[in-house]
DNA sequence: TTGCAACAGTTTCAAACGAAACTAAAATGG
DNA sequence: CCATTTTAGTTTCGTTTGAAACTGTTGCAA
């Protein structure tokens, strides 16, 4: 791991002359960048969904992924939205005072319910499917064809090592720990 | 994976027959995957600064951007840090409240107040800058040099344009707006 | 001057969030 | 079988958030 950072942005700052401390830049963080970015491709798209059908994004998150007509669980809608279950559980409970969605009790295992949209529901995610298509290709528009095939590789590898980070324990103090995940 | 968008997943629900309607995968659009990746990246590095220092990651962007021994108003962080005045103002209170941050009313202007770290916050900068630069790098380990460098010229190309289309004003409804700004 | 718009920052309020505690329903297993 | 553990989902609690309203200050202009 070659920690060529060290841009020694010593910089003109007379107050401090500590020992060459590798500087940061946030406009130069990647944490940063990606956090800004996401926040801004989010808000944007989330005042669509807001103004034109008065939904959230874990609304719209879950009706994404039932928009096919599918059912299924909450848990199965946490895990394909990558929403933890609480939020599920809220952004359901939500769609239910505003009929979007419909719960029937499973009949093999009742912890289970079945979840399913409603026609109000279906016809909103065939109007907001476009709009939300449309929004991504204005933003990848900015990007040649070669880059954004770049950019789903650059994207699956950084999640697939964020994800592997963020599995281990806890790598602060002098935890020893196999690091076997 | 080039962009194949369109993958015409009308699949086997026989419920919805609707026309052909382009379906949209989660884990395939732009926002989402932004979304998720930058939340892994985030919390997990939250969790760093959170154990070591006490410190929220609004109160680290602070650190980050005063780290320099430079002097700032609210509003230059606000800019700076791409966090809102309401947010900038929070943390500073709670950065006040534990002795990081030292606030002096200007002397030609007394509604901006300038803001300095103090010893106590620039000794957490020194340790946390390497902490921040040590995962940076961990992450992006799962990258090529050559990948290092279209990463960054893509979140730059993309923010410039996701920039752009925050800006504009309402494209919703029939709202025609000179789109002055 | 005084009066008003623009600006810097704070506070308020209601919504949203996460972690942890909780309820209820299977699964396990002695 | 009954007791225990695991699983599914909800509720609670304290915190965080964002938008809008508010306070105080400066700049501008009649």
């Amino acid at each position: 791991m070659p920690p060529a950072r060290r841009s020694r942005t010593a910089s003109a700052n007379p107050a401090s002359e500590r020992t060459e401390l590798p500087a940061l830049h946030l406009t130069r963080f990647l944490p940063y960048r990606l956090s800004v970015l996401s926040n801004t491709v989010s808000h944007t798209l989330a005042k669509l969904y807001e103004k034109r059908f008065g939904i959230t994004i874990p609304e719209w998150r879950i009706i994404a992924v039932l928009g096919g007509g599918e059912t299924m669980s909450a848990g199965e809608i946490a895990q394909r939205t990558a929403m933890d279950k609480v939020q599920v559980s809220r952004a359901i409970s939500r769609m239910l005072d505003s009929a979007l969605i419909l719960r029937e009790s499973g009949d093999t295992d009742r912890r289970k319910a079945l979840l399913t949209l409603t026609p109000k529901a279906l016809a909103i995610y065939a109007e907001i499917v476009p709009m939300a298509l449309t929004y991504e290709e204005e933003v990848t528009d900015a990007l040649s064809i070669d880059e954004r095939a770049q950019l789903d590789t650059l994207l699956s590898k950084l999640q697939a090592r964020a994800d592997q980070l963020a599995a281990r324990p806890a790598p602060a103090g002098a935890q020893a720990e196999a690091a076997g995940e």
